[in-house]
DNA sequence: GCCAACGTTGGC
DNA sequence: GCCAACGTTGGC
């Protein structure tokens, strides 16, 4: 099993939103970098991504799991782009904000740390660990 | 609200 | 195929 990240202003889509969808999970759709979408086509059944709240909070407030892998993107003609089904696991007991990840060492590595603008992103196992413990999981 | 970083588009 | 122009994202 893989690790992920998602990144969504909570404006537009928040956790709170994600969590009210269920198991029926919601398609992660409206992705428009090539970047992203091949990790999505990447992405396995089961695979868990950490929900991260970008712009006004900037911090991880849950876990998600993949439960539909890649399809075309039900929000556009375009067929280049395609997009994974996820569905709320947990809230982390505590959000992880960006500042934490940053100032932790061990993060140092961490896509969202170096690369703000990619909003699908890999995880590693390490890091995973880490930022679960930090959210008191 | 600004702006830096980055990705994409399109003219040549 | 290069690169300038433009648009978007997201941290600050």
């Amino acid at each position: 099993m893989r690790y992920w990240l998602f990144k969504s202003e909570p404006s537009v889509w928040s956790w709170d939103d994600q969590v009210a969808k269920g198991d029926a999970g919601e398609e992660w759709d409206g992705v428009r970098n090539y970047q992203a979408r091949n990790f999505m086509r990447e992405m396995k059944i089961g695979d868990r991504g950490f929900f991260y709240h970008s712009q006004k909070d900037k911090e991880i407030v849950g876990i998600v799991e993949v439960c539909a892998e890649a399809h075309p993107d039900s929000t556009t003609e375009d067929d280049r782009w395609d997009c994974v089904d996820i569905k709320a696991v947990e809230p982390l007991k505590s959000a992880v904000t960006l500042e934490m990840c940053k100032a932790d060492e061990r993060l140092s590595g961490m896509v969202l740390v170096n690369n703000s603008r990619l909003s699908v992103q890999p995880v590693t196992q390490d890091e995973w660990d880490i930022v679960c413990k930090m959210g008191g999981l």
